[in-house]
DNA sequence: TTCGAATCATTCAAGCTCGAAATATTCTGG
DNA sequence: CCAGAATATTTCGAGCTTGAATGATTCGAA
């Protein structure tokens, strides 16, 4: 019999690993959905606050919050509708929107992310474990 | 001025660390739905399969999964449909399910786990990479 | 032993997410 | 310039996920 390329060791240890990369993201969507309620925000919510750093197009917020542009779409519109983020025209492509924090929504952005600097999952390594980790998911991510 | 925690440069590394976590997660979840719609899986349901390592209980497979138990309730209800996996009760608790993969069950995790085999974006990394990020999460997991 | 606390599983409502289809706009080769 | 390909966004249907409430069973301490 030949034997199967999905019982070899290193197969196992990769299905292991994504199994563990599931769970510290399902770690980190934890945290950030405790603290989102007390906020009265949603995880998603919190997540497209969070990733708001500047103005971005719906596709730039989509691609950080690692969904697809529907969904952010769906999120957008309930954070617009308490007023903590507005659709401009985009200054140089009709087809965009110019997505923008309003002061409501940056100061609900600062009191996110102070609550969210604290009891991190990620905190449990050091900032040189942390620069490793770094290296290797963006090795991970780029390299597929 | 009192400088927030949320601004010093370890909290904004933990938080783009946070994304990348979260964009790894969300590739393998695309490397699964795209081999598990080619067998007439969904994502949820490929992931089960790939977690039943042998008969167990509902709780077991929900951590495995890293989701809630009732959301195992409605995943294994579906596959349970498709006659893959059966209850049955519990050799010692009667509140417990043993969960069983049924002949067609173990077939088609067979066949899945060969598909997962290949081009799983965590085969980007060389086996002594992946080692060490295994211990990294390892560490962030058990710790927080 | 016995009662209260903990655990296993399920149901349900509310919200999230994807993928496909539709619309509007921009880009590009001829 | 112009037609067709590509891109930005939205809508919608189907399926996923959580958290709270419920019922059944087991555990543990007095």
């Amino acid at each position: 019999m030949t034997t199967s390329r999905a019982q070899e060791p290193q197969a196992i240890a990769e299905r292991q690993l994504c199994g563990m990369v599931n769970g510290l993201a399902q770690r980190i969507g934890e945290h950030v959905r405790e603290h989102a309620t007390a906020l009265g925000l949603t995880e998603a919510q919190a997540t497209a606050l969070r990733e708001m750093t500047g103005p971005m197009t719906m596709r730039e917020l989509a691609e950080r919050m690692s969904c697809e542009p529907s969904n952010a779409t769906f999120v957008v519109d309930k954070l617009e509708k308490q007023g903590l983020i507005e659709r401009h025209p985009h200054p140089t492509d009709r087809r965009a929107k110019h997505l923008v924090l309003t002061p409501d929504g940056t100061a609900m952005r600062d009191r996110l992310l102070e609550l969210l600097a604290v009891g991190s999952p990620l905190a449990a390594l050091d900032p040189e474990a942390q620069r490793v980790l770094h290296g290797l998911l963006k090795q991970a991510i780029t390299r597929s």
